[in-house]
DNA sequence: TTCATTAGTGAGTATTGCTCATCAATTTAG
DNA sequence: CTAAATTGATGAGCAATACTCACTAATGAA
């Protein structure tokens, strides 16, 4: 069955989903074509367990990886850096993804959903805490700032994924990097240093939205279905 | 010929692409399959040609709205705006050509392809003629920001494009346009010019309706389904 | 009237994902 | 140690579906 795995692996890489045929893998992986049927209800859950095992290899040293760094923006720029790395290592199974997989119903089922919600919620993670230290500022929406991210790099590796060109993970990570940072950034210390008047509401605010998130985060951790 | 596009469009809007039968699709058109086979090379061209038809149509009146708006800020709020709106308005289409049209080898030689880059460029002049005019900083590349942006609606759109939640195309247009606007704008004019700082009370009000709104939306979340 | 062109037909084909009755091998039971 | 049962694999065949093509009907020109 693993070897059924691998076959069907590359040739859905090569190929495609659609231009993969299930009697190419079964021949190559030296099993008939029936015996693909045993082990999976179909192509499409073949996809998907292809995908899954790959994406758990990828996501392996990630926490690990983003645990050293320090600073906002090391981490954003790492978060950003390593989601354009993993796309243009391959491309294969980012087309199958981007392109299938997300499209089918069956998507939400999928450990690969899960994981990427648990990969951009890191994300999310940076932000709100540069936003508790007062880094960040708060009246724009997480989700915004995940959607502009992940969007942006996928937006920006279209052209490499249809096989017409080629991009650079560090110079967009770093141009991204930026934006964000210069978007979400408080004024900058415009003349003295840091807090010029930290203002009791200040204190307040930050108490205020403390609360607030606290309350997100119960009321999502309820329902079972989507949010956030 | 004008009869099967129509009923094709509905089809496909209503099934998907691989789910629309050709035979179907000549059934609702009171012809025989044969028949599309004499206007349409293939299902996909058919395809094509549908949304080619729509896309125009969408884009007709779009310089002459965009025209009498002044001012970077407005007028990138709508570009962002009327792309989300777009796709609230018509997720069947938009959901044919993210996940079907895009991914085929056809694609760029498709209209649909020239009127995308067509629709974007005004984008990235309207970045540049900030540029020009010393608003926005220059030292991004004009791509990257294009990439942001269009990747940021339709990343934030997916969850309503697989039908399960919605979006607010007023909120999300604010926010895309203040991330991607204070990210791209020069120092803010320190001393003339402007309020130097909203003033201390303008900026709590701010962060409170900030606060307020957050908790509007993690009240609104529990219920029901998925959305916002 | 006749020929040519165009529009349309529908029976048929090729491809391909998938099923299922059957066989072989291996494990468990008596 | 034989018999039964479970598991693994087979491959012939089915069903769905995009697409083809030889042929007919209608329309227009000479």
């Amino acid at each position: 069955m693993q070897e059924i795995m691998q076959v069907a692996a590359q040739v859905f890489r090569d190929k495609g989903y659609s231009e993969a045929l299930t009697a190419q893998i079964a021949a190559r992986a030296g099993v008939v074509e029936g015996t693909i049927y045993r082990y999976f209800p179909g192509k499409r859950d073949l996809l998907i367990r292809v995908v899954e095992q790959w994406y758990e290899r990828i996501l392996a040293d990630y926490d690990q990886q983003l645990r050293v760094l320090q600073g906002t923006r090391a981490r954003l720029r790492f978060l950003i850096w390593r989601h354009l790395t993993v796309i243009h290592n391959e491309p294969g199974m980012c087309r199958l993804i981007f392109n299938q997989l997300r499209a089918w119903p069956e998507y939400r089922r999928t450990t690969v959903f899960d994981l990427t919600r648990e990969y951009t919620r890191r994300t999310l993670e940076i932000v709100q805490q540069a936003i508790d230290a007062g880094e960040f500022r708060a009246d724009l929406p997480l989700r915004i700032v995940r959607d502009m991210i992940y969007g942006g790099v996928e937006h920006h590796t279209w052209v490499y994924l249809r096989g017409e060109g080629d991009f650079s993970p560090d110079t967009a990570a770093d141009a991204m990097t930026e934006l964000v940072y210069r978007g979400l950034a408080c004024e900058q210390p415009a003349s003295s240093q840091r807090p010029p008047r930290p203002a009791p509401a200040e204190v307040t605010l930050r108490r205020l939205e403390a609360v607030a998130r606290r309350l997100e985060q119960s009321a999502g951790a309820k329902g079972g279905s989507a949010r956030v």
